[in-house]
RNA sequence: GCCUUGGUAGCUCAGUCGGUAGAGCAGGAGACUGAAAAUCUCCGUGUCGGUGGUUCAAUUCCGCCCCAAGGCA
């Protein structure tokens, strides 16, 4: 059976994704798929860097803007709706390019994770993180999980609360181990990926981020996020963990100096930059691409021509 | 000019009752199976301001000098 071609621009944040996916769903005639985790939530436009309404007006974006700020969403959810949205596409003769910086949703797709078979239970997860709020809790926490699925206690660390939770979470629910569901063997994907990564020389991609930073709080960011939580979105809900909203919630709340959470900010997107990094470098066969090289785009256009050709239907 | 307190890692500082030093942050490397813009792990040699002196040994004690902040004139 014909596998469906999916182009993709993935890479750091402030890199350079949108602005060559465009250059590439305009050459190519493709339609973009979002691949970001915080660009799904409706009304959170500037902190998420979202392509304009201008930049969607010519060229078709899927997945933006199909979840309320205030619930939940997750990888799962994600992988159900891309592939979904990544064949509706493809079934019309036309490429998917799927762009963003989400290294798990990626993973989520090529992979074909199986994900513990199991939707996460708030009131759970509120109970075993209420349990790691004390040394001993975690401690009994990990016991826990060591008793009940041993394979995944040893590849994590009793640290990282949110996996252990997870981990035992998917026991509690479905009574089957984490580990045990994961051993199968990786399953035959109906997609053939092609991935590009854009990327700049660090003290360049840092620069970017700075300037990108300003120039979101030009626009409007901390009235943005002022308007998200005079809608009632709590200052917990999960969209508002994403980096430039926690930062400024607590200067809406007047706790925090508007200079001091900038500079948070700023930080936190260089690290969040960093970690992405470390993702997509480990990703096999990506093909890299300085978007400050004058070359790059011209390679970029040619590769997913090439790409497209060999795929076209 | 005098007095006081400082000058230790890129930054903020701790410390050595004399045996050449360590935290947080920054920075770097990495992990990642339903929160992923989340969560977690690992990585610390630097003329201890300069220069003389005392000492087996000084970043540590003493003298002088330089710099900074505060105070008195």
């Amino acid at each position: 059976m014909r596998k469906t071609p999916v182009l993709c621009v993935v890479g750091p944040t402030a890199s350079g994704k949108t602005a060559l996916s465009l250059r590439l769903a305009h050459a190519l005639g493709g339609e973009i798929v979002n691949m970001d985790s915080m660009q799904v939530y409706r009304r959170m436009d500037i902190g998420t860097a979202k392509p304009t309404l201008a930049e969607r007006e010519h060229i078709p974006h899927h997945l933006l803007d199909i979840v309320e700020p205030t619930e939940p969403f997750s990888v799962a959810q994600y992988a159900q709706l891309a592939e979904q949205t990544i064949q509706a596409i493809y079934a019309r003769g036309v490429l998917p390019i799927l762009t963003g910086g989400t290294g798990f949703y990626l993973k989520a797709l090529t992979d074909g994770l199986s994900l513990g078979g199991v939707p996460s239970d708030p009131a759970l997860r509120a109970t075993l993180n209420a349990q790691a709020s004390t040394p001993e809790g975690k401690k009994a926490l990990y016991a826990h999980l060591q008793a009940v699925d041993a394979a995944s206690a040893a590849r994590l660390h009793i640290n990282d609360v949110q996996r252990v939770s997870r981990a035992l979470e998917v026991y509690l629910l479905s009574g089957v181990p984490l580990s045990a569901q994961k051993s199968e063997a990786p399953p035959e994907r109906p997609f053939v990926f092609r991935l590009l990564a854009t990327t700049l020389e660090r003290p360049r991609l840092y620069a970017r981020a700075d300037a990108r930073v300003d120039a979101m709080l030009a626009h409007g960011l901390l009235e943005e996020v002022r308007t998200l939580l005079d809608s009632g979105v709590p200052a917990q809900a999960q969209a508002m963990q994403g980096i430039g909203y926690k930062e400024l919630v607590p200067v809406v709340y007047g706790h925090t100096a508007l200079e001091q959470a900038v500079d948070t900010l700023k930080k936190n997107t260089r690290h969040y930059a960093k970690r992405q990094w470390t993702w997509f470098r480990a990703v096999e066969g990506a093909e890299w691409l300085d978007m400050e090289h004058p070359e790059s785009l011209s390679r970029a256009l040619r590769l997913g021509e090439t790409f497209w050709e060999e795929q076209k239907p």
